[in-house]
DNA sequence: CTTTTCACTTAGTATATAAAAT
DNA sequence: ATTTTATATACTAAGTGAAAAG
């Protein structure tokens, strides 16, 4: 209201009429600024302030939820006539369901994937089994097969996605809208809610990390039959696409769901649920950093205990100790168990064995180093050597071949259900949080000034986040472009180092001059202006070089990761309001949303 | 007890979109 | 206006951990 009457005072019509030239693109540019404003007090007058209100009674997720459903794919496209596939050189029109299949080899070609023997016998077997009897008879070998034309045809319609044109583009555009529109949001307890994942998975050959057993293998469609719908019994139920039929349509208020399905390849449950910034996702996480927070409160209680645990006569609680020590001090995951041969080789804390440790009785000055060298979720390597006090792990792997458990007496699930019964909440993940969690604060507290400029004082937000990354070993493949990148942000910063000297040469000139024309030391407009400009060059400068120092940091580390799912937003927040940072230079737009309650709720006193 | 099932969080990468440079 | 580069979002695999089933 108050917005509207300003834009039509006097004051501006007179700076208006002051500059004519500019009228034009000032008013639409304040126009649209206006209708920015507007949009975001809209937005936040709509949004639901969940976390003001009481919990529901243990268990119960929701009162009312309706939706449409899940969005299914298209159906398959046959090739067009002129393109063929090749079997030892003769030309084969293939089945429908063989030509689609292949067409998802085809398509990934140019992938490392298709030249590896798992992959491409993986793909081989399941390929097959689409076949028609007779298609099976004479494709026997994958070497002998052609896809040069599908290959090629896909390359081109990739391209000429590039070159489309404007309205093309618009008209996709507006498409997507549409099922975002009908698709994408849910109602929840009288809330409109956005659905994180709204689309049923694609078929395709599956993509698994590292040395996957399955990798290659078909990730078959799922059709409406082989769907279970979550909704109220009294809601608008979602109607299966026409022909077909659910698979169930359930009404269970205990889970956050509202459809799912089993995906072929590991038997897995595959949900379709809430976005993050949806109520029941952020009450979760809200939830999580408080039990962190309890953890803070008796985390040296636990210490001292795994502490004297570690000389215990019981074998199985002196590796319960050791286990404890790593997942404490070095962020390690859990490690539950694996079913061998259905997925990649990998190992978090219960689940090492003796082939990834190496014992020093010596090494880099320190007496009795502990070597860590495997791979942990996703495949990542973590690599590290870390002085320890005692020699158990020496006792742990006597007599024990490179393929066994380090900790033959513990699992995951013993190790938490004794977390449990030292604090209601406890288990092996909270260490990761807490430690996350308080890592950035201390960090926080350390590096940042309150005289620094905004750039340092990000550069230090930066930096305690990538404390955090390192502690939990979040990577990330160097961008492909990192090495260019690199030397042109380089390239840069040497050219505003010229500039800036040109500058500095001009100022001392214009001050000599300015002595000249008249001894007394008042203010001359042209040393003023040369003088404002030096110090923009180094501003510029300044904010280059930090750009270029964080970058280089960054290289091979994720900050992400932490910042999504590690770190309480609360910290963030409070040393935003603290260091008078604007909260938006360190959280986008999703992110404020997902952490739209600790955006509200958080004052700069707020400790973890 | 062990094994399986289920529901949910955490994870890195591929792709789309926005911003910056030319 | 177009191209390049950076950032945001989409995607879905891969974990955790509690509970049910055997």
């Amino acid at each position: 209201m108050k917005r509207k009457r300003i834009k039509d005072e006097p004051a501006v019509k007179k700076e208006d009429g002051e500059h004519p030239v500019s009228q034009k693109p000032k008013r639409t540019k304040e126009e649209t600024k206006e209708a920015r404003v507007k949009k975001k007090e809209e937005e936040e007058k709509s949004r639901w302030r969940w976390w003001e209100e009481e919990k529901y009674e243990d268990g119960v997720k929701w009162k009312f939820l309706e939706h449409n459903g899940p969005f299914f794919p298209p159906e398959y496209q046959p090739l067009p006539d002129n393109v063929h596939f090749y079997y030892a050189g003769n030309k084969v029109k293939l089945s429908l369901a063989a030509e689609e299949v292949g067409l998802f080899f085809a398509q990934m070609l140019d992938h490392e994937y298709t030249t590896k023997k798992v992959f491409r016998e993986n793909f081989f077997t399941d390929w097959r089994k689409e076949m028609t009897h007779e298609e099976r008879k004479l494709i026997k070998d994958l070497d002998k097969c052609n896809f040069t034309e599908l290959f090629a045809m896909h390359k081109a319609r990739v391209e000429a996605r590039k070159l489309m044109t404007k309205e093309e583009k618009l008209a996709v555009k507006e498409a997507n809208q549409k099922i975002v529109d009908e698709y994408g949001y849910c109602l929840l307890d009288h809330h409109k809610e956005r659905i994180g994942n709204f689309k049923i998975e694609p078929p395709g050959l599956f993509r698994g990390r590292g040395e996957h057993p399955k990798q290659g293998m078909l990730k078959t469609r799922i059709l409406p039959k082989q769907v279970i719908i979550n909704c109220t019994k009294e809601s608008r139920v979602p109607v299966a696409p026409a022909g077909h039929n659910w698979k169930e349509v359930r009404h269970d208020n205990t889970v956050t769901w509202l459809a799912s399905w089993t995906e072929n390849i590991q038997g897995s449950i595959k949900y379709i649920m809430l976005n993050a910034n949806s109520k029941l996702k952020g009450e979760k996480d809200w939830e999580k950093y408080e039990v962190a927070r309890k953890l803070k409160s008796c985390v040296d209680n636990i210490r001292k205990q795994y502490d004297q645990d570690l000389k215990s006569k019981q074998m199985k609680t002196r590796q319960r100790a050791v286990a404890l020590y790593f997942i404490d001090k070095l962020a390690l995951r859990a490690g539950n168990e694996k079913d061998e041969g259905e997925t990649a080789d990998t190992v978090g804390c219960c689940s090492l064995r003796v082939e990834h440790i190496t014992l020093h009785e010596k090494l880099d000055g320190s007496e009795c180093v502990v070597e860590f060298d495997f791979l942990g979720k996703d495949c990542i390597r973590y690599y590290n050597k870390v002085p320890v006090i005692k020699k158990n792990l020496n006792i742990f792997m006597e007599n024990k071949s490179p393929g066994d458990d380090v900790f033959d007496r513990l699992t995951t699930v013993l190790l938490n259900k004794h977390l449990s019964s030292l604090m209601p909440g406890l288990s092996a993940k909270v260490f990761r949080t807490y430690n996350a969690s308080i890592t950035l604060q201390q960090q926080l507290k350390e590096l940042s000034n309150k005289s620094d400029n905004e750039p340092e004082k990000l550069l230090s937000y930066n930096r305690a986040n990538r404390a955090v990354a390192i502690l939990c070993n979040h990577q990330r493949a160097a961008p492909k472009t990192f090495d260019q990148s690199m030397a042109n942000l380089q390239a840069k910063i040497d050219a505003r180092k010229e500039k800036l000297s040109l500058a500095k040469t001009e100022l001392k000139q214009a001050k000599k001059d300015a002595k000249k024309s008249s001894p007394e030391p008042k203010p001359h407009p042209l040393v003023e202006r040369k003088m404002a400009a030096v110090q923009r060059c180094e501003e510029l400068l300044l904010k280059m070089e930090v750009q270029a120092t964080d970058k280089e940091e960054n290289k091979q580390i994720s900050l992400g990761t932490s910042k999504l799912n590690y770190l309480d937003p609360r910290i963030s927040v409070a040393w935003c309001r603290n260091m008078v940072v604007p909260v938006d230079k360190i959280y986008n737009k999703s992110q404020r949303d997902k952490f739209a309650w600790a955006l509200d709720m958080t004052e700069a006193d707020f400790e973890f």
